[in-house]
This record gives structure tokens, sequence and C-alpha cells, in this order.
RNA sequence: GCCCCCAUAGUCUAGCGGCUAGGACGCUGCCCUUUCAAGGCGGAAGCUGGAGUUCGAUUCUCCAUGGGGGCACCA
């Protein structure tokens, strides 16, 4: 049997990095094992559930490159691909209907007609009398004709599993090892709310038995529910269960939860402080999981083969991890670093556009002019968001000088002097070229008595306004002569001094 | 309060009874260098504590401590 395993996002945020995670491990896990992934919408939160929330999630798995084989808008029209849909639980309803009838009649359910208030001061009295604060039962051994005159008068009420009370759940966990649990501790959870609309537990397990499910890989946040949807097979006498692997949680710097206050936790936010996909997908991947040589960076080409290969559920970390931006950062330029020239402009393109830099599209001359400059740029490039801000200054008009470098370059002494006599020399060549240009600057320092540092930071300023920035020849040379010498010369006049 | 999970440097991790405890990020020293980076070569930094088991524990067992998760008509 080919593993199938699924992601099953409820549409209530943002996709984010713990998501985007288990996402990855499951898409991992079915290209490694030759598997279906499936992708389901677990959309049964009627209050938070919401269109944009499941935009953003598609948005963001497909940012990543993690595609479904089974679900929702796969077909050119946006439709289901798999004959075991539909993929989104709220059109699932009757499944879950038929499902609840069955257990009815085997009275392994039963309906519970306790307001929300009979339930808070059950769960009060339980903590105080330092017991588990689980669901008393008052409803399961209602008497019969009671239960029927108040279903027939249509009291509110939920469903609820008569759960076994006796023995054990145990199951076996790829991450986390065996597992067992006390069926005393669990209660009879309710199964499907009032609106008819069924519970997270319930739905679930359902779904995964008929999706033929052979893989549950997801946070270890579910641990502690995955008792509750055993008793649910058991309850239906499914006797092939899922296999489950329960992955650690990401944290925060503070070790808590990764949540909001800790910065961007949103695959969106992260795409647009510039981070690449494939950065996110290998970083992620460590995050929980490693090789035995503990390698940092993998082949991405085909759909990251080499993850793919490498890939063992059986090597997941069971602690939970903390995300950690400077590494995450580290890796984005390491993966910028290795882009080819085009496709690092086609990157940085959108930044671009983003920045008012350009539109969306340019001349062919700007395009290339552009992409010259980025070029020498590249080795520094960490975020493809902090493009911009690394070559705006080779295309405006008016050089804008920081205050550091008029303070530290240009208010030295002799300054303008060197400025005005390398550009005479500059003006005596056919064109810029950043072998004749550094000629020209280490004669000139020569000449003057000058360390070169005299001679080419002034230089620098005077065309960029910056005192920092690429190899200064190559940045002279993608300028072009026509450019430096304009600059050059209005450098005196525009400099705030 | 009850149940469950976890524990190697600041962080991600390798380790599966005997290792100078390995790698990566970050930090740091030197080199390279027109700046900023990148790169090269070094460095500091770790097995939570206590009992066992064993000739020998980072590794196995138990306890403690610490961290995390669950205990909803949310998923």
């Amino acid at each position: 049997m080919t593993p199938r395993v699924r992601f099953a996002p409820s549409p209530t945020g943002f996709l984010h990095v713990g998501g985007a995670r288990t996402a990855l491990y499951n898409w991992l896990f079915s290209r490694k094992t030759k598997g279906t992934f499936i992708l389901r919408i677990e959309d049964t939160d009627e209050a938070r559930s919401t269109d944009e929330s499941m935009r953003a999630i598609i948005d963001g798995l497909r940012w990543l490159g993690l595609d479904w084989d089974e679900g929702p808008f796969l077909t050119s029209d946006g439709g289901d691909v798999g004959k075991l849909g539909p993929y989104f639980q709220m059109k699932r309803l009757d499944v879950y209907r038929q499902h609840l009838d069955q257990l009815l009649a085997q009275n392994k359910a039963y309906p519970c007609f306790c307001s929300k208030e009979d339930l808070e001061t059950m769960r009060n009295r339980a903590m105080l009398a330092k017991r588990a604060p689980k669901y008393d039962e008052r409803c399961r051994v209602l008497a019969a004709d009671e239960r029927k005159a108040r279903l027939d008068r249509h009291d509110p009420h939920v469903y609820r599993l008569a759960r076994p009370h006796e023995g054990a759940v145990e199951f076996d966990d790829i991450v986390k090892g065996h597992m067992r649990f006390e069926a005393d501790l669990l209660d009879d959870f309710v199964l499907v709310k009032t609106s008819g609309v069924p519970t997270f537990m319930f739905a679930g397990a359902i779904d995964d038995r008929l999706m033929e499910v052979t893989h549950v890989i997801r946070g270890d946040d579910h641990l502690s529910n995955t008792p509750r949807q055993v008793q649910l097979f058991d309850a239906f006498g499914w006797k092939e269960k899922p296999i489950f692997a329960h992955i650690s949680m990401i944290h925060g710097p503070d070790g808590s939860r990764l949540s909001k206050r800790h910065g961007a936790t949103s695959i969106e936010e992260f795409r647009k402080a510039g981070f690449l996909p494939e950065v996110m997908l290998n970083y992620l991947a460590l995050l929980g999981w490693s090789t035995s040589d503990s390698q940092q960076l993998f082949d991405r080409k085909d759909k990251f083969h080499e993850l793919v290969e490498k890939f063992e559920l059986e090597r997941c970390q069971k602690s939970a991890a903390i995300f950690d931006i400077e590494k995450i950062k580290w890796m984005n330029g390491v993966y910028i670093r290795s882009l080819s020239k085009d496709e690092l402009l086609d990157r940085c393109w959108p930044y671009f556009v983003e920045a008012g830099l350009t539109g969306q599209t340019a001349t062919p001359e700007l395009r290339n002019y552009m992409h010259q400059a980025l070029m020498l740029e590249q080795e520094k490039l960490v975020l493809l968001a902090d493009a911009p801000g690394l070559i705006d200054f080779f295309l405006s008009e008016d050089v804008k000088f920081e205050a550091e470098a008029v303070e530290k370059v240009l208010k030295k002494d002799g300054a303008f002097n060197v400025i005005a006599g390398v550009a005479a020399e500059f003006a005596q060549l056919e064109n810029l070229t950043a072998d004749n240009t550094e000629r020209v600057c280490r004669d000139f320092a020569v000449a003057k008595g000058l360390k070169n540092g005299q001679v080419f930071h002034p230089v620098r300023v005077s065309v960029s306004g910056r005192t920092r920035g690429p190899s200064l020849f190559h940045m002279l040379e993608v300028m072009g002569k026509e450019r430096v010498l304009a600059r050059m010369a209005a450098a005196r006049e525009r400099v705030p001094v």
C-alpha cells in the first residue's frame, strides 16, 4: 500500500511557519515514499474560518512549492482532484451525520443537553476537587423516555462519544514511541456541536479513515488528542489505524510557542521580507530533523531531490526547536549567492517594483544597467527586500550624500582636489573600465603622495554619496564615463558642507 | 489541579556504553582588502541535578528540577 498523508489546515489564520513545517514534512515523506499528499481543508470552525485565510494558506503552500496530489484547487478551474473528496469538511456534513447515526444506533454516542453553564460549573467543581475537569456523563445515563422527550422538544444538544471506561488506549508514534493513555482519564468528548457541525476530533478521524490516510504527521500539540481519535476508530470497529508521527513544535526565542509577538511568523511576511521559498524549506526541514552528519544545505534541484531522498521521520527530534532568525538569514544569503545573475535579477525585480525603483517593465537599457549594478552587490545581499537599497544610488540622478560620508571623507582636506584631479584623468580615458580607472587612481595617489584610501574614498563618495558600496572600480565601470564625470563634477555644489 | 511530551554550548543539531563530545548559525582573533560584504585559517562556549545498573555512563533505569503541550459546542 503506498503511503497517503495529508496536510489539514483550518482556515482561521495565515499559513505560519509551524504549519508550513508540518506541510513540508508531509510533503517530503510523500515524495520520498512515492506516496500521495492530500490537502484537506478543516473549515468546521464556523466562527473563525474565512475565505481570506484559506486563500493565504493556498498561496503560501504554492509559493513554497509544496504541491499536493489530491484535494481542492487542482484543476484549471480550481476544482478537486481525487476520488475521495470533497476535501472541504463543510461539504461533507452528510458523511459525518451518517457516521454519527451509526454510533447512535449502537449506543456508542448519545445526545447531551447540558448547557455551557452546566459544563462550566462542572469543570470548576472538578478543579476544586483536584480531579481532571471532565464531563460527568449525566446525559449518558439519561432515561430513554426523557432523552426521547427532550429530543422531540428539540432541546439544544450536542452528541458525545460513549467511550469505554476501562482499559487503556495505546498506539505507536514514529517520533515519540509507544504511547499509552488510561481510558479512565479521557472523557466523553463532543462529536457534533449544537449547530450540527462535527468537531475537529470527529471529522478528522472519519476523514482520515475515508481518505485512506496511512500516516498522520502533525504537530505534537495533537498528541493528547490522539487517544480520542483512536477511540473513535475503535468505536467504528476500524482495525486499520493510521500510523502517527507527532513532530515537535517550533518555539520563539523565549522558549514559548511561536506567536505574533515573536515577530514575523506568517510565511507571507517572510516572503515580503525577501526570503527565498527554497530557504524556508531548507531551514524548516532542519528545525526538528537532521541527517546523521548534520548536513546544513541541500541541493534544491529537481524539487529538492536531496532533501526528499534523505528525509526520515525516524530521525525527527522529539524536543521543540527555537526558530533562529539569524540562521535563516545566513542561509538566505548562501542561497542568494548561489543564484545565477539572471535568476538574481528576476528574483529581485518584484522588490525593485515594490520599492518604486522601477515599473513592472523597464527598457532593456535600464534593466541591463540594474542587472550590472545588482551583480556587484550579490554577495552582500541577505534579504531580497534589501536589494533596492543596495543599488538605488546607481539610478538616482541626484546623488544623496550620507552625513557620515560627508563627515568622514569629503570634509577631509583635499578631498575635492582629489575628486577634480581624478575626474580630469578619467576624462582622458576612452571609456571607464575597472582596470583603467584603478590604474589612474593608483597612479594619482603615487603622483600626489597620497595613500590609496585618500584617493579611493573621495571618488567613491562623489559618485555614490556613500562610504560603503560595491567594489569601487567595477562600480565606475558599470556607471559609465558620462554618469561618473557628471557626478564628480557636481559633487562640490551638491554636498551640504 | 490532572494527563502527556521533552532535556548535548546562546540557537539548530550529531552521538545510539569506552569519542580529545563532531558539524552549523551567532560571537570572537588573524589573514585578504579602496569601503561594506564574501572568503580562508584559528578561538571561546555544551552533556540540568541526584540516585542507581555497569569495569565504565552524554548514552540505560528511577527520582527531582526545568521547559512545552493537552484537559472547549477551537482546531
